[in-house]
Formats: C-alpha cells, structure tokens, sequence
DNA sequence: TCTATTATGTAGCGACCACTACATTTTAGG
DNA sequence: CCTAAAATGTAGTGGTCGCTACATAATAGA
C-alpha cells in the first residue's frame, strides 16, 4: 500500500504496462454483479464483458471474491452518497431523512445504471459456499442501520424528535423502507412512483 | 391430470412404489430454495437433503426448474396465508392490512422455518440464464400488489378511505413494506422488532 | 543491450453442474 | 406365472465453473 505501486498514472512500475483500463473493467464488474449478485456472474461473462482473458482479470483483480469486494466498494463510493445525507447532522433529523428518501427515490429509480440498490439486494439468498459473502453484505446493511440509529438517537437527546421515541425501531423502519424501495425499483418502480412511496414513509416520523 | 395417475395414496398405478415421501422431499427442497434461492442450491445437495439419488428426483419432479416451482407452490399454500388476509372484504380494509402485518411480523420472525419471505427475496439477482423464473417471481410479487390496490380500490369507493387516496401507491408502499419486512427478517429481526415496523408502516394510513 | 518485472494469449486443470442411459427391482393387473 | 409400468442404484454424460501453468511480449531501470 505505501509502495508506489500503481499510484499515478504517471509513476508506473516496471513490466509490461496493462492493456485495459482497470477502474472500467471494475465498473463493467460493478454493474453485472449488480444486476446478477455473485453467484450469477460466471468469470466467463466478467471476462467477456471486459474484453479480456482470464489470467488479465486474475492477474488485476485477484479472485472473483475480491473483485466482487472491490465492485461493492465502488458501489458505496459512486452510489452510496445518500447514506451520508441520511447521516448530515448539518440538517435537522427529519430533514435529512426526508431528503435523503427523496434521493434514494431519485437514484433507485434512475436508468444509467442497475435500478435499486446492490447492498440492498445483496447475497440475501446465496449458496452455502458464500457464506462469507452474505455475513459480509448482512453486516454491511446492519452497519448502516446503525450508524442512521445513533443519527437519531443524537436527534432525540437532542430534543428534535420526543425523548420517549424508539429510536431502533425507527432505525430499522427507515432501513426497512430502503430495502423496500430497492425491491420495487428491482421489480421495475420507477422514480415517480418511489417518491410517493418516500412520502408516505415519513408519516411514520415520531411527534 | 384427469387420470387417476397418483390421486390417492389408495389408488396406485402399476409399477415400482416410490421409495421416499414425495411430499417431505418437497417440503425439504422449499426449505432449501427458500434459504438459498433458485441458483443457490445444486441437485446434489438436494438429493444429500431428501436422502435419494438424482434419478428418483428427476422422475418425481422432473427438473431442477419445476421443483422450485412446485416449492414455491407450496410455500405460498403453507405460509402465503397472509396474502388472504391482506385481501380480507369481511373486515375494514384498515383493519385488514394492519392484522396482516402483525401476521407478516409473526409469520417472518417464526423459527420453526426460514426467516423472511421466500417469495419478496426470490431471484432479485440472479444469473440470466434463470431469466424466466426471475421475471416469474417478480410477476407473483406483481400480482400480489396488485390484488392489495384492488382491495383498496374497493375501499375507497365504498368511502372507506379518502376519495382522493392515491391507492395504486399505497398498494406499493404496503407491499414494499412487507418486502423490506423480509429483508429485515432476513438479516435477523426477530418478530418483536417486525411488529413495531408494522405498528409504524400503519401510520400512513390515509385520513 | 541486459536483467528484472509485469501483463498477455493459449490452453487446459480438476471439480462441480444439471441431467440421464441402463440394467435391475418392485409393484398392478391379467 | 406373465407382461407392463414405474422407481431404483450405479455410473456416468457433456458442459461450465473458478482458476492457473506456461511461454511470450512489453515495459523500467541499469
């Protein structure tokens, strides 16, 4: 990692440079796991998709797994942006769920790329060989859940929300409401529609 | 199907008696897909499940794809019960959907099976080869919104709900409640948790 | 130019996939 | 008893899986 490995463009090691651009061909990965979860992509579609052979994908990306990890990764970077909306404590609780359910209605829905969302959906059936995989994506969604948990119990200390509110339960409700939406885009809800149902979810906001 | 082929335990055509409980087998392949999905489980680990070997499933089921079918006719007859429930004209819609919920809650939570919903889970990523059965089971999902908008449709004629309810929405909220409901069950919430996602998903009840 | 390093293409590894050919066994009906 | 019918166990089928051995090609630094 603190070796100038493939830092920069410009600084590059010795050996016979790659002849594939690595961040596309993880993108390309990113959006057939998305579509397809792991279990559905064979390396022979990764490889075909990219335009490259086996030992390449190998030798750039390690293994299926990791590439997969590191597809999941990108997908927070690129997508995962309302996660940090829903967490703003620049804004009051209410308004930064509101927003942030606005936004996960927006890009859900959205058609560049896989419609819902890939953490969501993610490994919730599997094969038994990928338990790793689907304790991984469990925690994952449970980390975010927790992390809107202690947004809203801060709210509630704060005296924006009432001091009696379940705060866990409203965690999980918010949580749910996403995973929800995620399914509805899967099944073809588009942006429109999400918001409504976006709307009606914050009938549920304690006071 | 109108020949007596295997009507009653009673009636049995010529030849060699099958040597395991077809429907216990069934009942083991439904535990299996259910957990793991279409592609998530192999013929081998079905036959290791039911105790037989692949030529006595083949000809009791006839292929891996009319297996998980047959399961999932069988999950929707063993615990689609709330789905009834839910469509309930005796009671007020309100009424209805809110004891549904808490039965969804029950229902996902329970140990004696897998958690969640076989069904709000099933083939949201799968591999395009099983393209069929993916665009079947969101098809069931589908159809189950909207026999609840249905429902609902009823109820606000009959002054039930608001004449100005957007219920074609409020089907899709209530549905992608459950289906998060599964997601959160999937992920461990056990059934206490789920009822005090229900009592909330009711606070957008309209009026 | 020489060496070290890395990526590439070709080809194929053993393991598992869904599924089946085939002979044998067990039944029902005659 | 016989024949027809259906299920069984054994032992595979061709195909695809994730992954790799190996020789070659292309770069950096000396």
């Amino acid at each position: 990692m603190d070796r100038p490995t493939k830092a920069k463009a410009v600084k590059r090691s010795a050996g016979r440079p790659r002849a594939f651009d690595r961040q596309k061909a993880l993108g390309i990965a990113l959006d057939l796991f998305w579509r397809h979860g792991y279990g559905g992509v064979s390396i022979g579609q990764l490889t075909a998709a990219m335009g490259i052979s086996p030992p390449s994908l190998y030798a750039a990306f390690g293994s299926k797994e990791t590439l997969y990890r590191e597809a999941v990764a990108l997908y927070l970077d690129r997508y995962g942006g309302f996660m940090s909306g829903l967490l703003d404590d620049r804004r009051a609780a209410r308004e930064a769920v509101e927003r942030a359910l606005q936004e996960v209605a927006r890009q859900f829905g959205h058609a560049d790329h896989a419609p819902g969302c890939m953490v969501s959906c993610a490994e919730l059936q599997a094969a038994p060989d990928n338990a790793a995989l689907v304790m991984e994506m469990a925690k994952l969604r449970q980390s975010a859940q927790c992390a809107l948990h202690g947004r809203l119990e801060a709210a509630r200390t704060s005296g924006e929300i009432p001091p009696t509110t379940d705060t866990a339960s409203l965690a999980a409700y918010y949580a749910m409401v996403i995973q929800g939406m995620a399914v509805q885009a899967r099944d073809g809800a588009k942006t429109a529609l999400l918001k409504r149902l976006a709307v009606l979810a914050m009938q549920a906001w304690p006071e």
